[in-house]
DNA sequence: ACAATAAACGAACGTTCGTGCTATTCTCTG
DNA sequence: CAGAGAATAGCACGAACGTTCGTTTATTGT
């Protein structure tokens, strides 16, 4: 239907909208006047607002899995796709995918702290990206690519923590090294728990 | 003078209130219901809304460097200092020192990707914090407690990027193992730099 | 093609926003 | 203790906010 691509259009607008402005910073006035349209006509779409901002979490959702997680399920369980993840996130934001840096990380720092059903919808969404992350790792050790020993969640906060950092580098800090600076805390972090793999340990059986 | 006073009772609640809502939520009127008197009375102190947000950002910045950094340097520089300093981040957070969490990751993620004097303050704070860690490491360098090797800035990223991950993990998520996890991801990589001290050494040549 | 339905519009609602004025009250100081 | 100057209050403003309304224009199914 008609509506139905009208109202994808909005929500597209309004997630780089918000990824700049903020979730509360979204306007239904300016984002009717970037799309040549009438407030009452856009707001009909959504009811409330507040419809509009657990709208535009949804579609961010999509976006975000569609750009980090799925190409990320291509490469074969365990390492390699850990590893995948991690290099897709940082293009995830290199790329720029919303033009104000990581949707999720923007919201998550402008709703921790203040009740309501936004922020149990944004809460949920890095939920279930934590849960997704730490799935990659616990694949990965059993598989036997990393230290058995390894606490998957551990690893997840602690990737999680460089993925933030990196956004915020690049995004606030204009650093120029944000992403080598990420590449090389998360290199440095994976390759403490990787297991030798059974390809390494026949080269260097072949080297005696 | 009076002024003085009312001005800093009115920039400790914007502080407050900003950390929770944010700078751009932070609202004129609704600060001078709270403090209980006139929205006029209240925006003489400051002339325009951007004007009270700097001042908010430097009142800000004082509580923060009280409560973080000036503790911190009682400790003698070097490895103590810089332990001292990762562990009075993580408890500044976890106690709420600003009641939204921590303001300047709330500012920094809330200004990214938008131009203007606020982002450029709170980028400056930024700049300053990490300078003043990227300090307390190379100090550590110099004092040779650490890998001569390392570079303080890339620590310096990493650091900060679990700070950011406490204050995620606890405020948005409520994770009850939030600050353990920042705790440990930090050990791990300090022990992980850190030269064996002379004490150790001398205990090591004692068992032989 | 026509009736039924969906989508979009324009105008207005009451509030709140930031920002000016002008007047009044308070607080220091001589 | 009086007068100067700072601090605060009161009121009004235009603009923007989210929201509701009745109406008009498009799209759809028959």
């Amino acid at each position: 239907m008609k509506g139905d691509r009208t109202r994808q259009s909005i929500l597209d607008r309004a997630v780089d909208v918000a990824s700049v402005e903020g979730l509360e910073g979204l306007t239904i006035g300016r984002l009717a006047e970037e799309l040549k349209m009438s407030k009452s006509g856009l707001f009909a779409h959504f009811g409330s607002k507040e419809e509009l901002q657990l709208a535009a979490i949804e579609a961010a959702s999509l976006r975000y899995i569609d750009v980090v997680v799925r190409p990320a399920l291509k490469k074969p369980r365990g390492y390699p796709r850990l590893v995948a993840l991690c290099r897709s996130w940082l293009s995830y934001v290199q790329h720029s995918v919303f033009p104000g840096g990581c949707f999720f990380a923007a919201a998550s720092f402008e709703f921790d702290g203040r009740p309501g059903v936004v922020r149990d919808a944004v809460a949920a969404q890095m939920s279930d990206w934590m849960a997704a992350l730490e799935r990659a790792i616990r694949m990965a050790r059993d598989e036997g690519h990393v230290d058995p020993k390894l606490d998957p969640a551990q690893l997840a906060f602690e990737l999680n923590a460089f993925f933030f950092g990196a956004n915020f580098s690049f995004n606030l800090q204009h650093d120029a090294k944000a992403f080598e600076r990420a590449r090389s805390a998360i290199e440095l972090r994976l390759e403490g728990v990787r297991t030798p793999s059974l390809k390494r340990r026949h080269q260097r059986a072949a080297r005696r």
